[in-house]
DNA sequence: TTCGACTAAATGTCCGTACATTTAAGCTAG
DNA sequence: CTAGCTTAAATGTACGGACATTTAGTCGAA
């Protein structure tokens, strides 16, 4: 019993350091096999059973564990299933949505070094970088110019893959595991250059949204993008609201 | 003791019982003066203070009630204190964040009415709105042009505002204490009109956003918005994260 | 009248116990 | 060897008590 002990003189609730040391002893990497149950803290901290609850109270509600009755407590999958959102995310599923067949002519899928794209992703500027140039189409038009720039050390394993009719992200998680779970991007409105216009096959009087996209996973840059979408088939739309804050949606109309 | 009773057998648990009780004794309007305490409700229900405090705990959880030590719960603050997010607050929070001095040139400010404006907001096309146009100015450079719509019916006190120095949204809680609580906006890029550029004084070779918003409050429509903004001069910044989802944030630069 | 200390009341923390319900594993019968 | 039952283990629910800490009000003294 009590194998370990927590500060029972003041230093903040029981459950909170016991919430704590779990939180720490999981980020060690301490509990991939199996999660203590209940009783084991008990005998292992030297508190109630109550107490023990309310800490794993609070591990369920940050989405860190689940549990059920009659199991164990597990360790959340992993950071939970979420779709990679954004304005590109939004942009290709509305495209889905809408159901138009969607396809990509590849312009350009090699292997070079780039030091101002390197510098933007935190790397060395002689570090080699998988670059991936494609035109999407939705329907028969074109609808916006991706460029995306990995890191070869992971992004080789897609080099074999034909991004003609797959998606990027889905690659990604399907051949090396990897998957997106935080970034940043930012959304300029411009005009586009006439060699642009070109590949994009549109009149001379629409806009365009530009997009650059950093995206990490597990702490380590993973993609650094650049979108060029039609001003006149896309839009970005989205709903507030003082419960749920401000979401991104499905543009209506494309 | 036990003047009401909870179903002992079976019908799910105590604390669920006795929490949607309270929802539906809140919804009835039943606590207006004081929320009871726990032992009040081990009293009123017989049932023991672990499982009142269970049932109080899902309804703080659920953001119904606020409770602090020593005092007795009470019902949360309407619906939260949230600001209006989205790309236009986003647009002037940032100016402000910058430092830059903000004001208006107004345009016009009247009553009128619309007809597409009103079937937009869900009213009869007769409606007597309340118009304002704006070229918003941050330093001495324009901005944006924007241009709201409101039913009269609520924003007739607006009418004294002095809109050159003072927003939309503070004047409209501060006057009518209306609040906006929903809303949806798209966001198009496009290019501006020669008269617009005009207005804005930007030269020819800058795309624009174009937002349409449309705000509720507490069911009603409020504002029916359109706004135009320069493309050089501002972008749209936003995070995402597995944990948080997508947020936008502030623009870096101007 | 005002400021302070004291008191009552309320929620937060923590312990203990018992039983119910569900899951997973083991075991037996066919 | 499989199907179904039995049993052990784990979490969920519910009860009880005790003390700590904070809030709000009361009372008294300067």
């Amino acid at each position: 019993m009590a194998s370990r002990t927590l500060d029972r003189a003041g230093s903040g609730p029981l459950w909170e350091q016991l919430r704590n040391e779990l939180v720490t002893r999981l980020d060690a990497g301490e509990f991939t096999e199996q999660f203590p149950g209940e009783m084991a803290l008990v005998e292992e901290y030297g508190v109630s059973r109550h107490t023990v609850r309310q800490a794993l109270r609070q591990l369920r509600a940050d989405g860190v564990i689940v549990a059920e009755r009659g199991r164990q407590p597990r360790i959340a999958p992993p950071p939970e299933i979420e779709q990679p959102m954004g304005a590109l995310y939004s942009l290709f599923a509305s495209v889905e949505a809408a159901g138009l067949p969607q396809h990509s002519i590849v312009r350009a899928f090699d292997t070079r070094a780039d030091a101002l794209v390197a510098e933007r992703l935190g790397l060395e500027s002689s570090t080699p970088l998988v670059y991936l140039e494609r035109l999407r189409l939705a329907g028969d038009d074109p609808l916006a110019l991706d460029r995306v720039w990995l890191p070869a050390s992971l992004a080789v394993p897609l080099l074999k893959a034909d991004f003609a009719h797959t998606s990027l992200y889905g690659e990604l998680t399907a051949r090396t595991g990897i998957r997106l779970d935080r970034g940043h991007e930012d959304v300029h409105a411009v005009i586009p250059t006439a060699a642009e216009r070109a590949q994009l096959q549109c009149p001379h009087d629409v806009a365009a949204f530009s997009i650059n996209r950093l995206s990490f996973s597990q702490g380590s840059p993973v993609e650094w993008r650049h979108t060029l979408v039609r001003g006149d088939r896309f839009a970005l739309t989205a709903e507030f609201s003082a419960r749920s804050g401000y979401q991104l949606t499905q543009p209506l109309t494309l």
